[in-house]
DNA sequence: GATGAATGAGGATTCATTCAT
DNA sequence: TATGAATGAATCCTCATTCAT
């Protein structure tokens, strides 16, 4: 949600102010990322920086397209080795996937979770809408997994789907420390 | 670390203290916390928060050596249902007391994890020492069931601590949620 | 004052315009009006806001020139009821017809008046020669009721005009509210 | 409503900051008002101003105040020369102490009147409890003068209320300009 | 003639911390 | 020991205006 006036830059600039907005969040979290930092660092102005974005959480929704865009780029590359996993099989490959694209892109992919987990964000509030979507891609594998009688249909899919998904995020953190 | 004068206080005004701060960092995090705030919800003046403590940081250490102490104190009316257990019994046992505890201390638990998880401390800076100590007892286990032979010797035991040390923490937040 | 460019304008643009610069004045009063908003609610870019005007006064010095433009052509349809009226009739009959006229325009009567009585500019500063017209109008009537013997040569004219004027606004006010 | 940090200060140091926003007040109007410039002519610091004071509107609320105080004080020593005054008498006599009072005030009551009429609030929003006073004393005079058969029953009380409402204020304007 | 990106000063407000009482 | 007033740097954000395209 930046404004059109962002859109309309330059990708060289563009990618000067993405790149000092993830090291600010991924430096200092969310509320105490410094958009006067942020302005320093990419060499514009104040003034600026308002007209491409509404306000610091705006610059971090821009993050987390952006992470979503480069992610399904990096995916789209890869295919599964074998086409007729099981939903384990699968959710191991994925999961392995995805840590390999955190370790290619360890400093967007820090900005991203050390905000989310830290603003008490991550299971509600403003940026939940991104998250949800991992959410219900987890949810529906689980739910595949019990149609195809590789789960037990007795299982808590809320709480499977909770695991699933630290899982993948904790991971990511290992990788980065 | 809080300065002596703190520790002479009588118990009651120490905990009043105590739940204005566990309020304050379950509420908004390390950096947005205010002492502001802290010392108007516990009536105490703002010189007297400096003479009790250092810093913000301070203050939170302080909440981190409460909630060890009190863990202790809640495990050490617990006992494993059974005394031959195998690691992962003993690992799942472990699970679910912690789980017990966190949901007897919702609030501190939640101040707790949402500081460390979100400052990007928790691997590493500020705080890591305490974290520490959980880590070196997740170790032990894990190289004492190597011994036993009921781990495979080949396994990564960093990964190995990181992912039980998660999974602990993970669960906390989405009983709490 | 506008530039000759505002007024070449087609009267469609100059209206929407026109109604913006209203709503912004009427709903934020002059000091707090923004010229980001007026320009956002007529459409125009803010270069061409200042190929039009030379700054915030001078759009809302235009609005005073509206006003009076529409006050005359709404009064040129209106006579006096009667011919041989004294000064005290021909006043009420005029303010009747003020009145209805502000009723009719409400929204630009009372962005008006809500700038220059807010201002402090209203007995002076900047917008004063407008206002200076009314007074005139006022002190004329005035003086030709004491040439006619029907008020009494003693009166303080200047406060005799002062109140006719405040007496005008005053009951637009009411009416609007 | 300021706090009582600002209660406590020496009379000395009230005085020289409610002058500083009185002149703020009566020379920029409510939203034009720097909170810079208050704190730079009272040669205070930002910081204290906000231990004083909730914010620019709690100033204001002072100011209002601060002028019922001091207009009671001067109605004090005045008393109506004859006790068996009819409603209009009265009424008159009360305009005229008014006027005196402004004319002896004349910086307070520029900044409480321009703010109070520029800022559309006069006749409803934020510091309408403080005008409603007004409103409501002017309304038992006038219909106590109905009781007593000095004023027509089927008079419009709002409308009249509103008349002798607008009068005080234009008049104490008149004086100051 | 029209555009809209760029700018930096200024806006209000909150902060952690000090220090004299 | 306890207090709480004082401070000024830092926060986010809005503004009117300019100017190159």
């Amino acid at each position: 949600m930046p404004k059109q006036t962002f859109l309309n830059l330059p990708e060289e600039k563009r990618t000067v102010i993405v790149n000092a907005a993830i090291d600010e969040f991924a430096g200092y979290g969310f509320e105490s990322a410094s958009i006067n930092r942020i302005v320093a660092n990419s060499g514009i102005s104040k003034g600026s920086f308002y007209q491409y974005f509404e306000d610091k959480a705006d610059v971090f929704k821009y993050l987390l397209t952006v992470l979503e865009r480069e992610k399904m780029e990096y995916f789209n590359g890869k295919h599964p080795p074998s086409s007729n996993m099981d939903t384990f099989q699968y959710f191991r490959w994925m999961i392995k996937a995805g840590m390999e694209f955190n370790s290619a892109y360890p400093r967007m992919t820090q900005a991203i979770s050390r905000v989310l987990l830290g603003e008490g964000l991550y299971y509600g509030k403003a940026f939940g809408e991104h998250h949800q979507k991992a959410i219900n891609a987890f949810s529906m594998m689980i739910n595949q997994a019990i149609e195809r009688g590789e789960v037990d249909p007795s299982v808590d899919v809320d709480l499977a789907v909770m695991v699933m998904d630290t899982w993948s995020n904790a991971i990511s953190s290992y990788i980065l420390n």
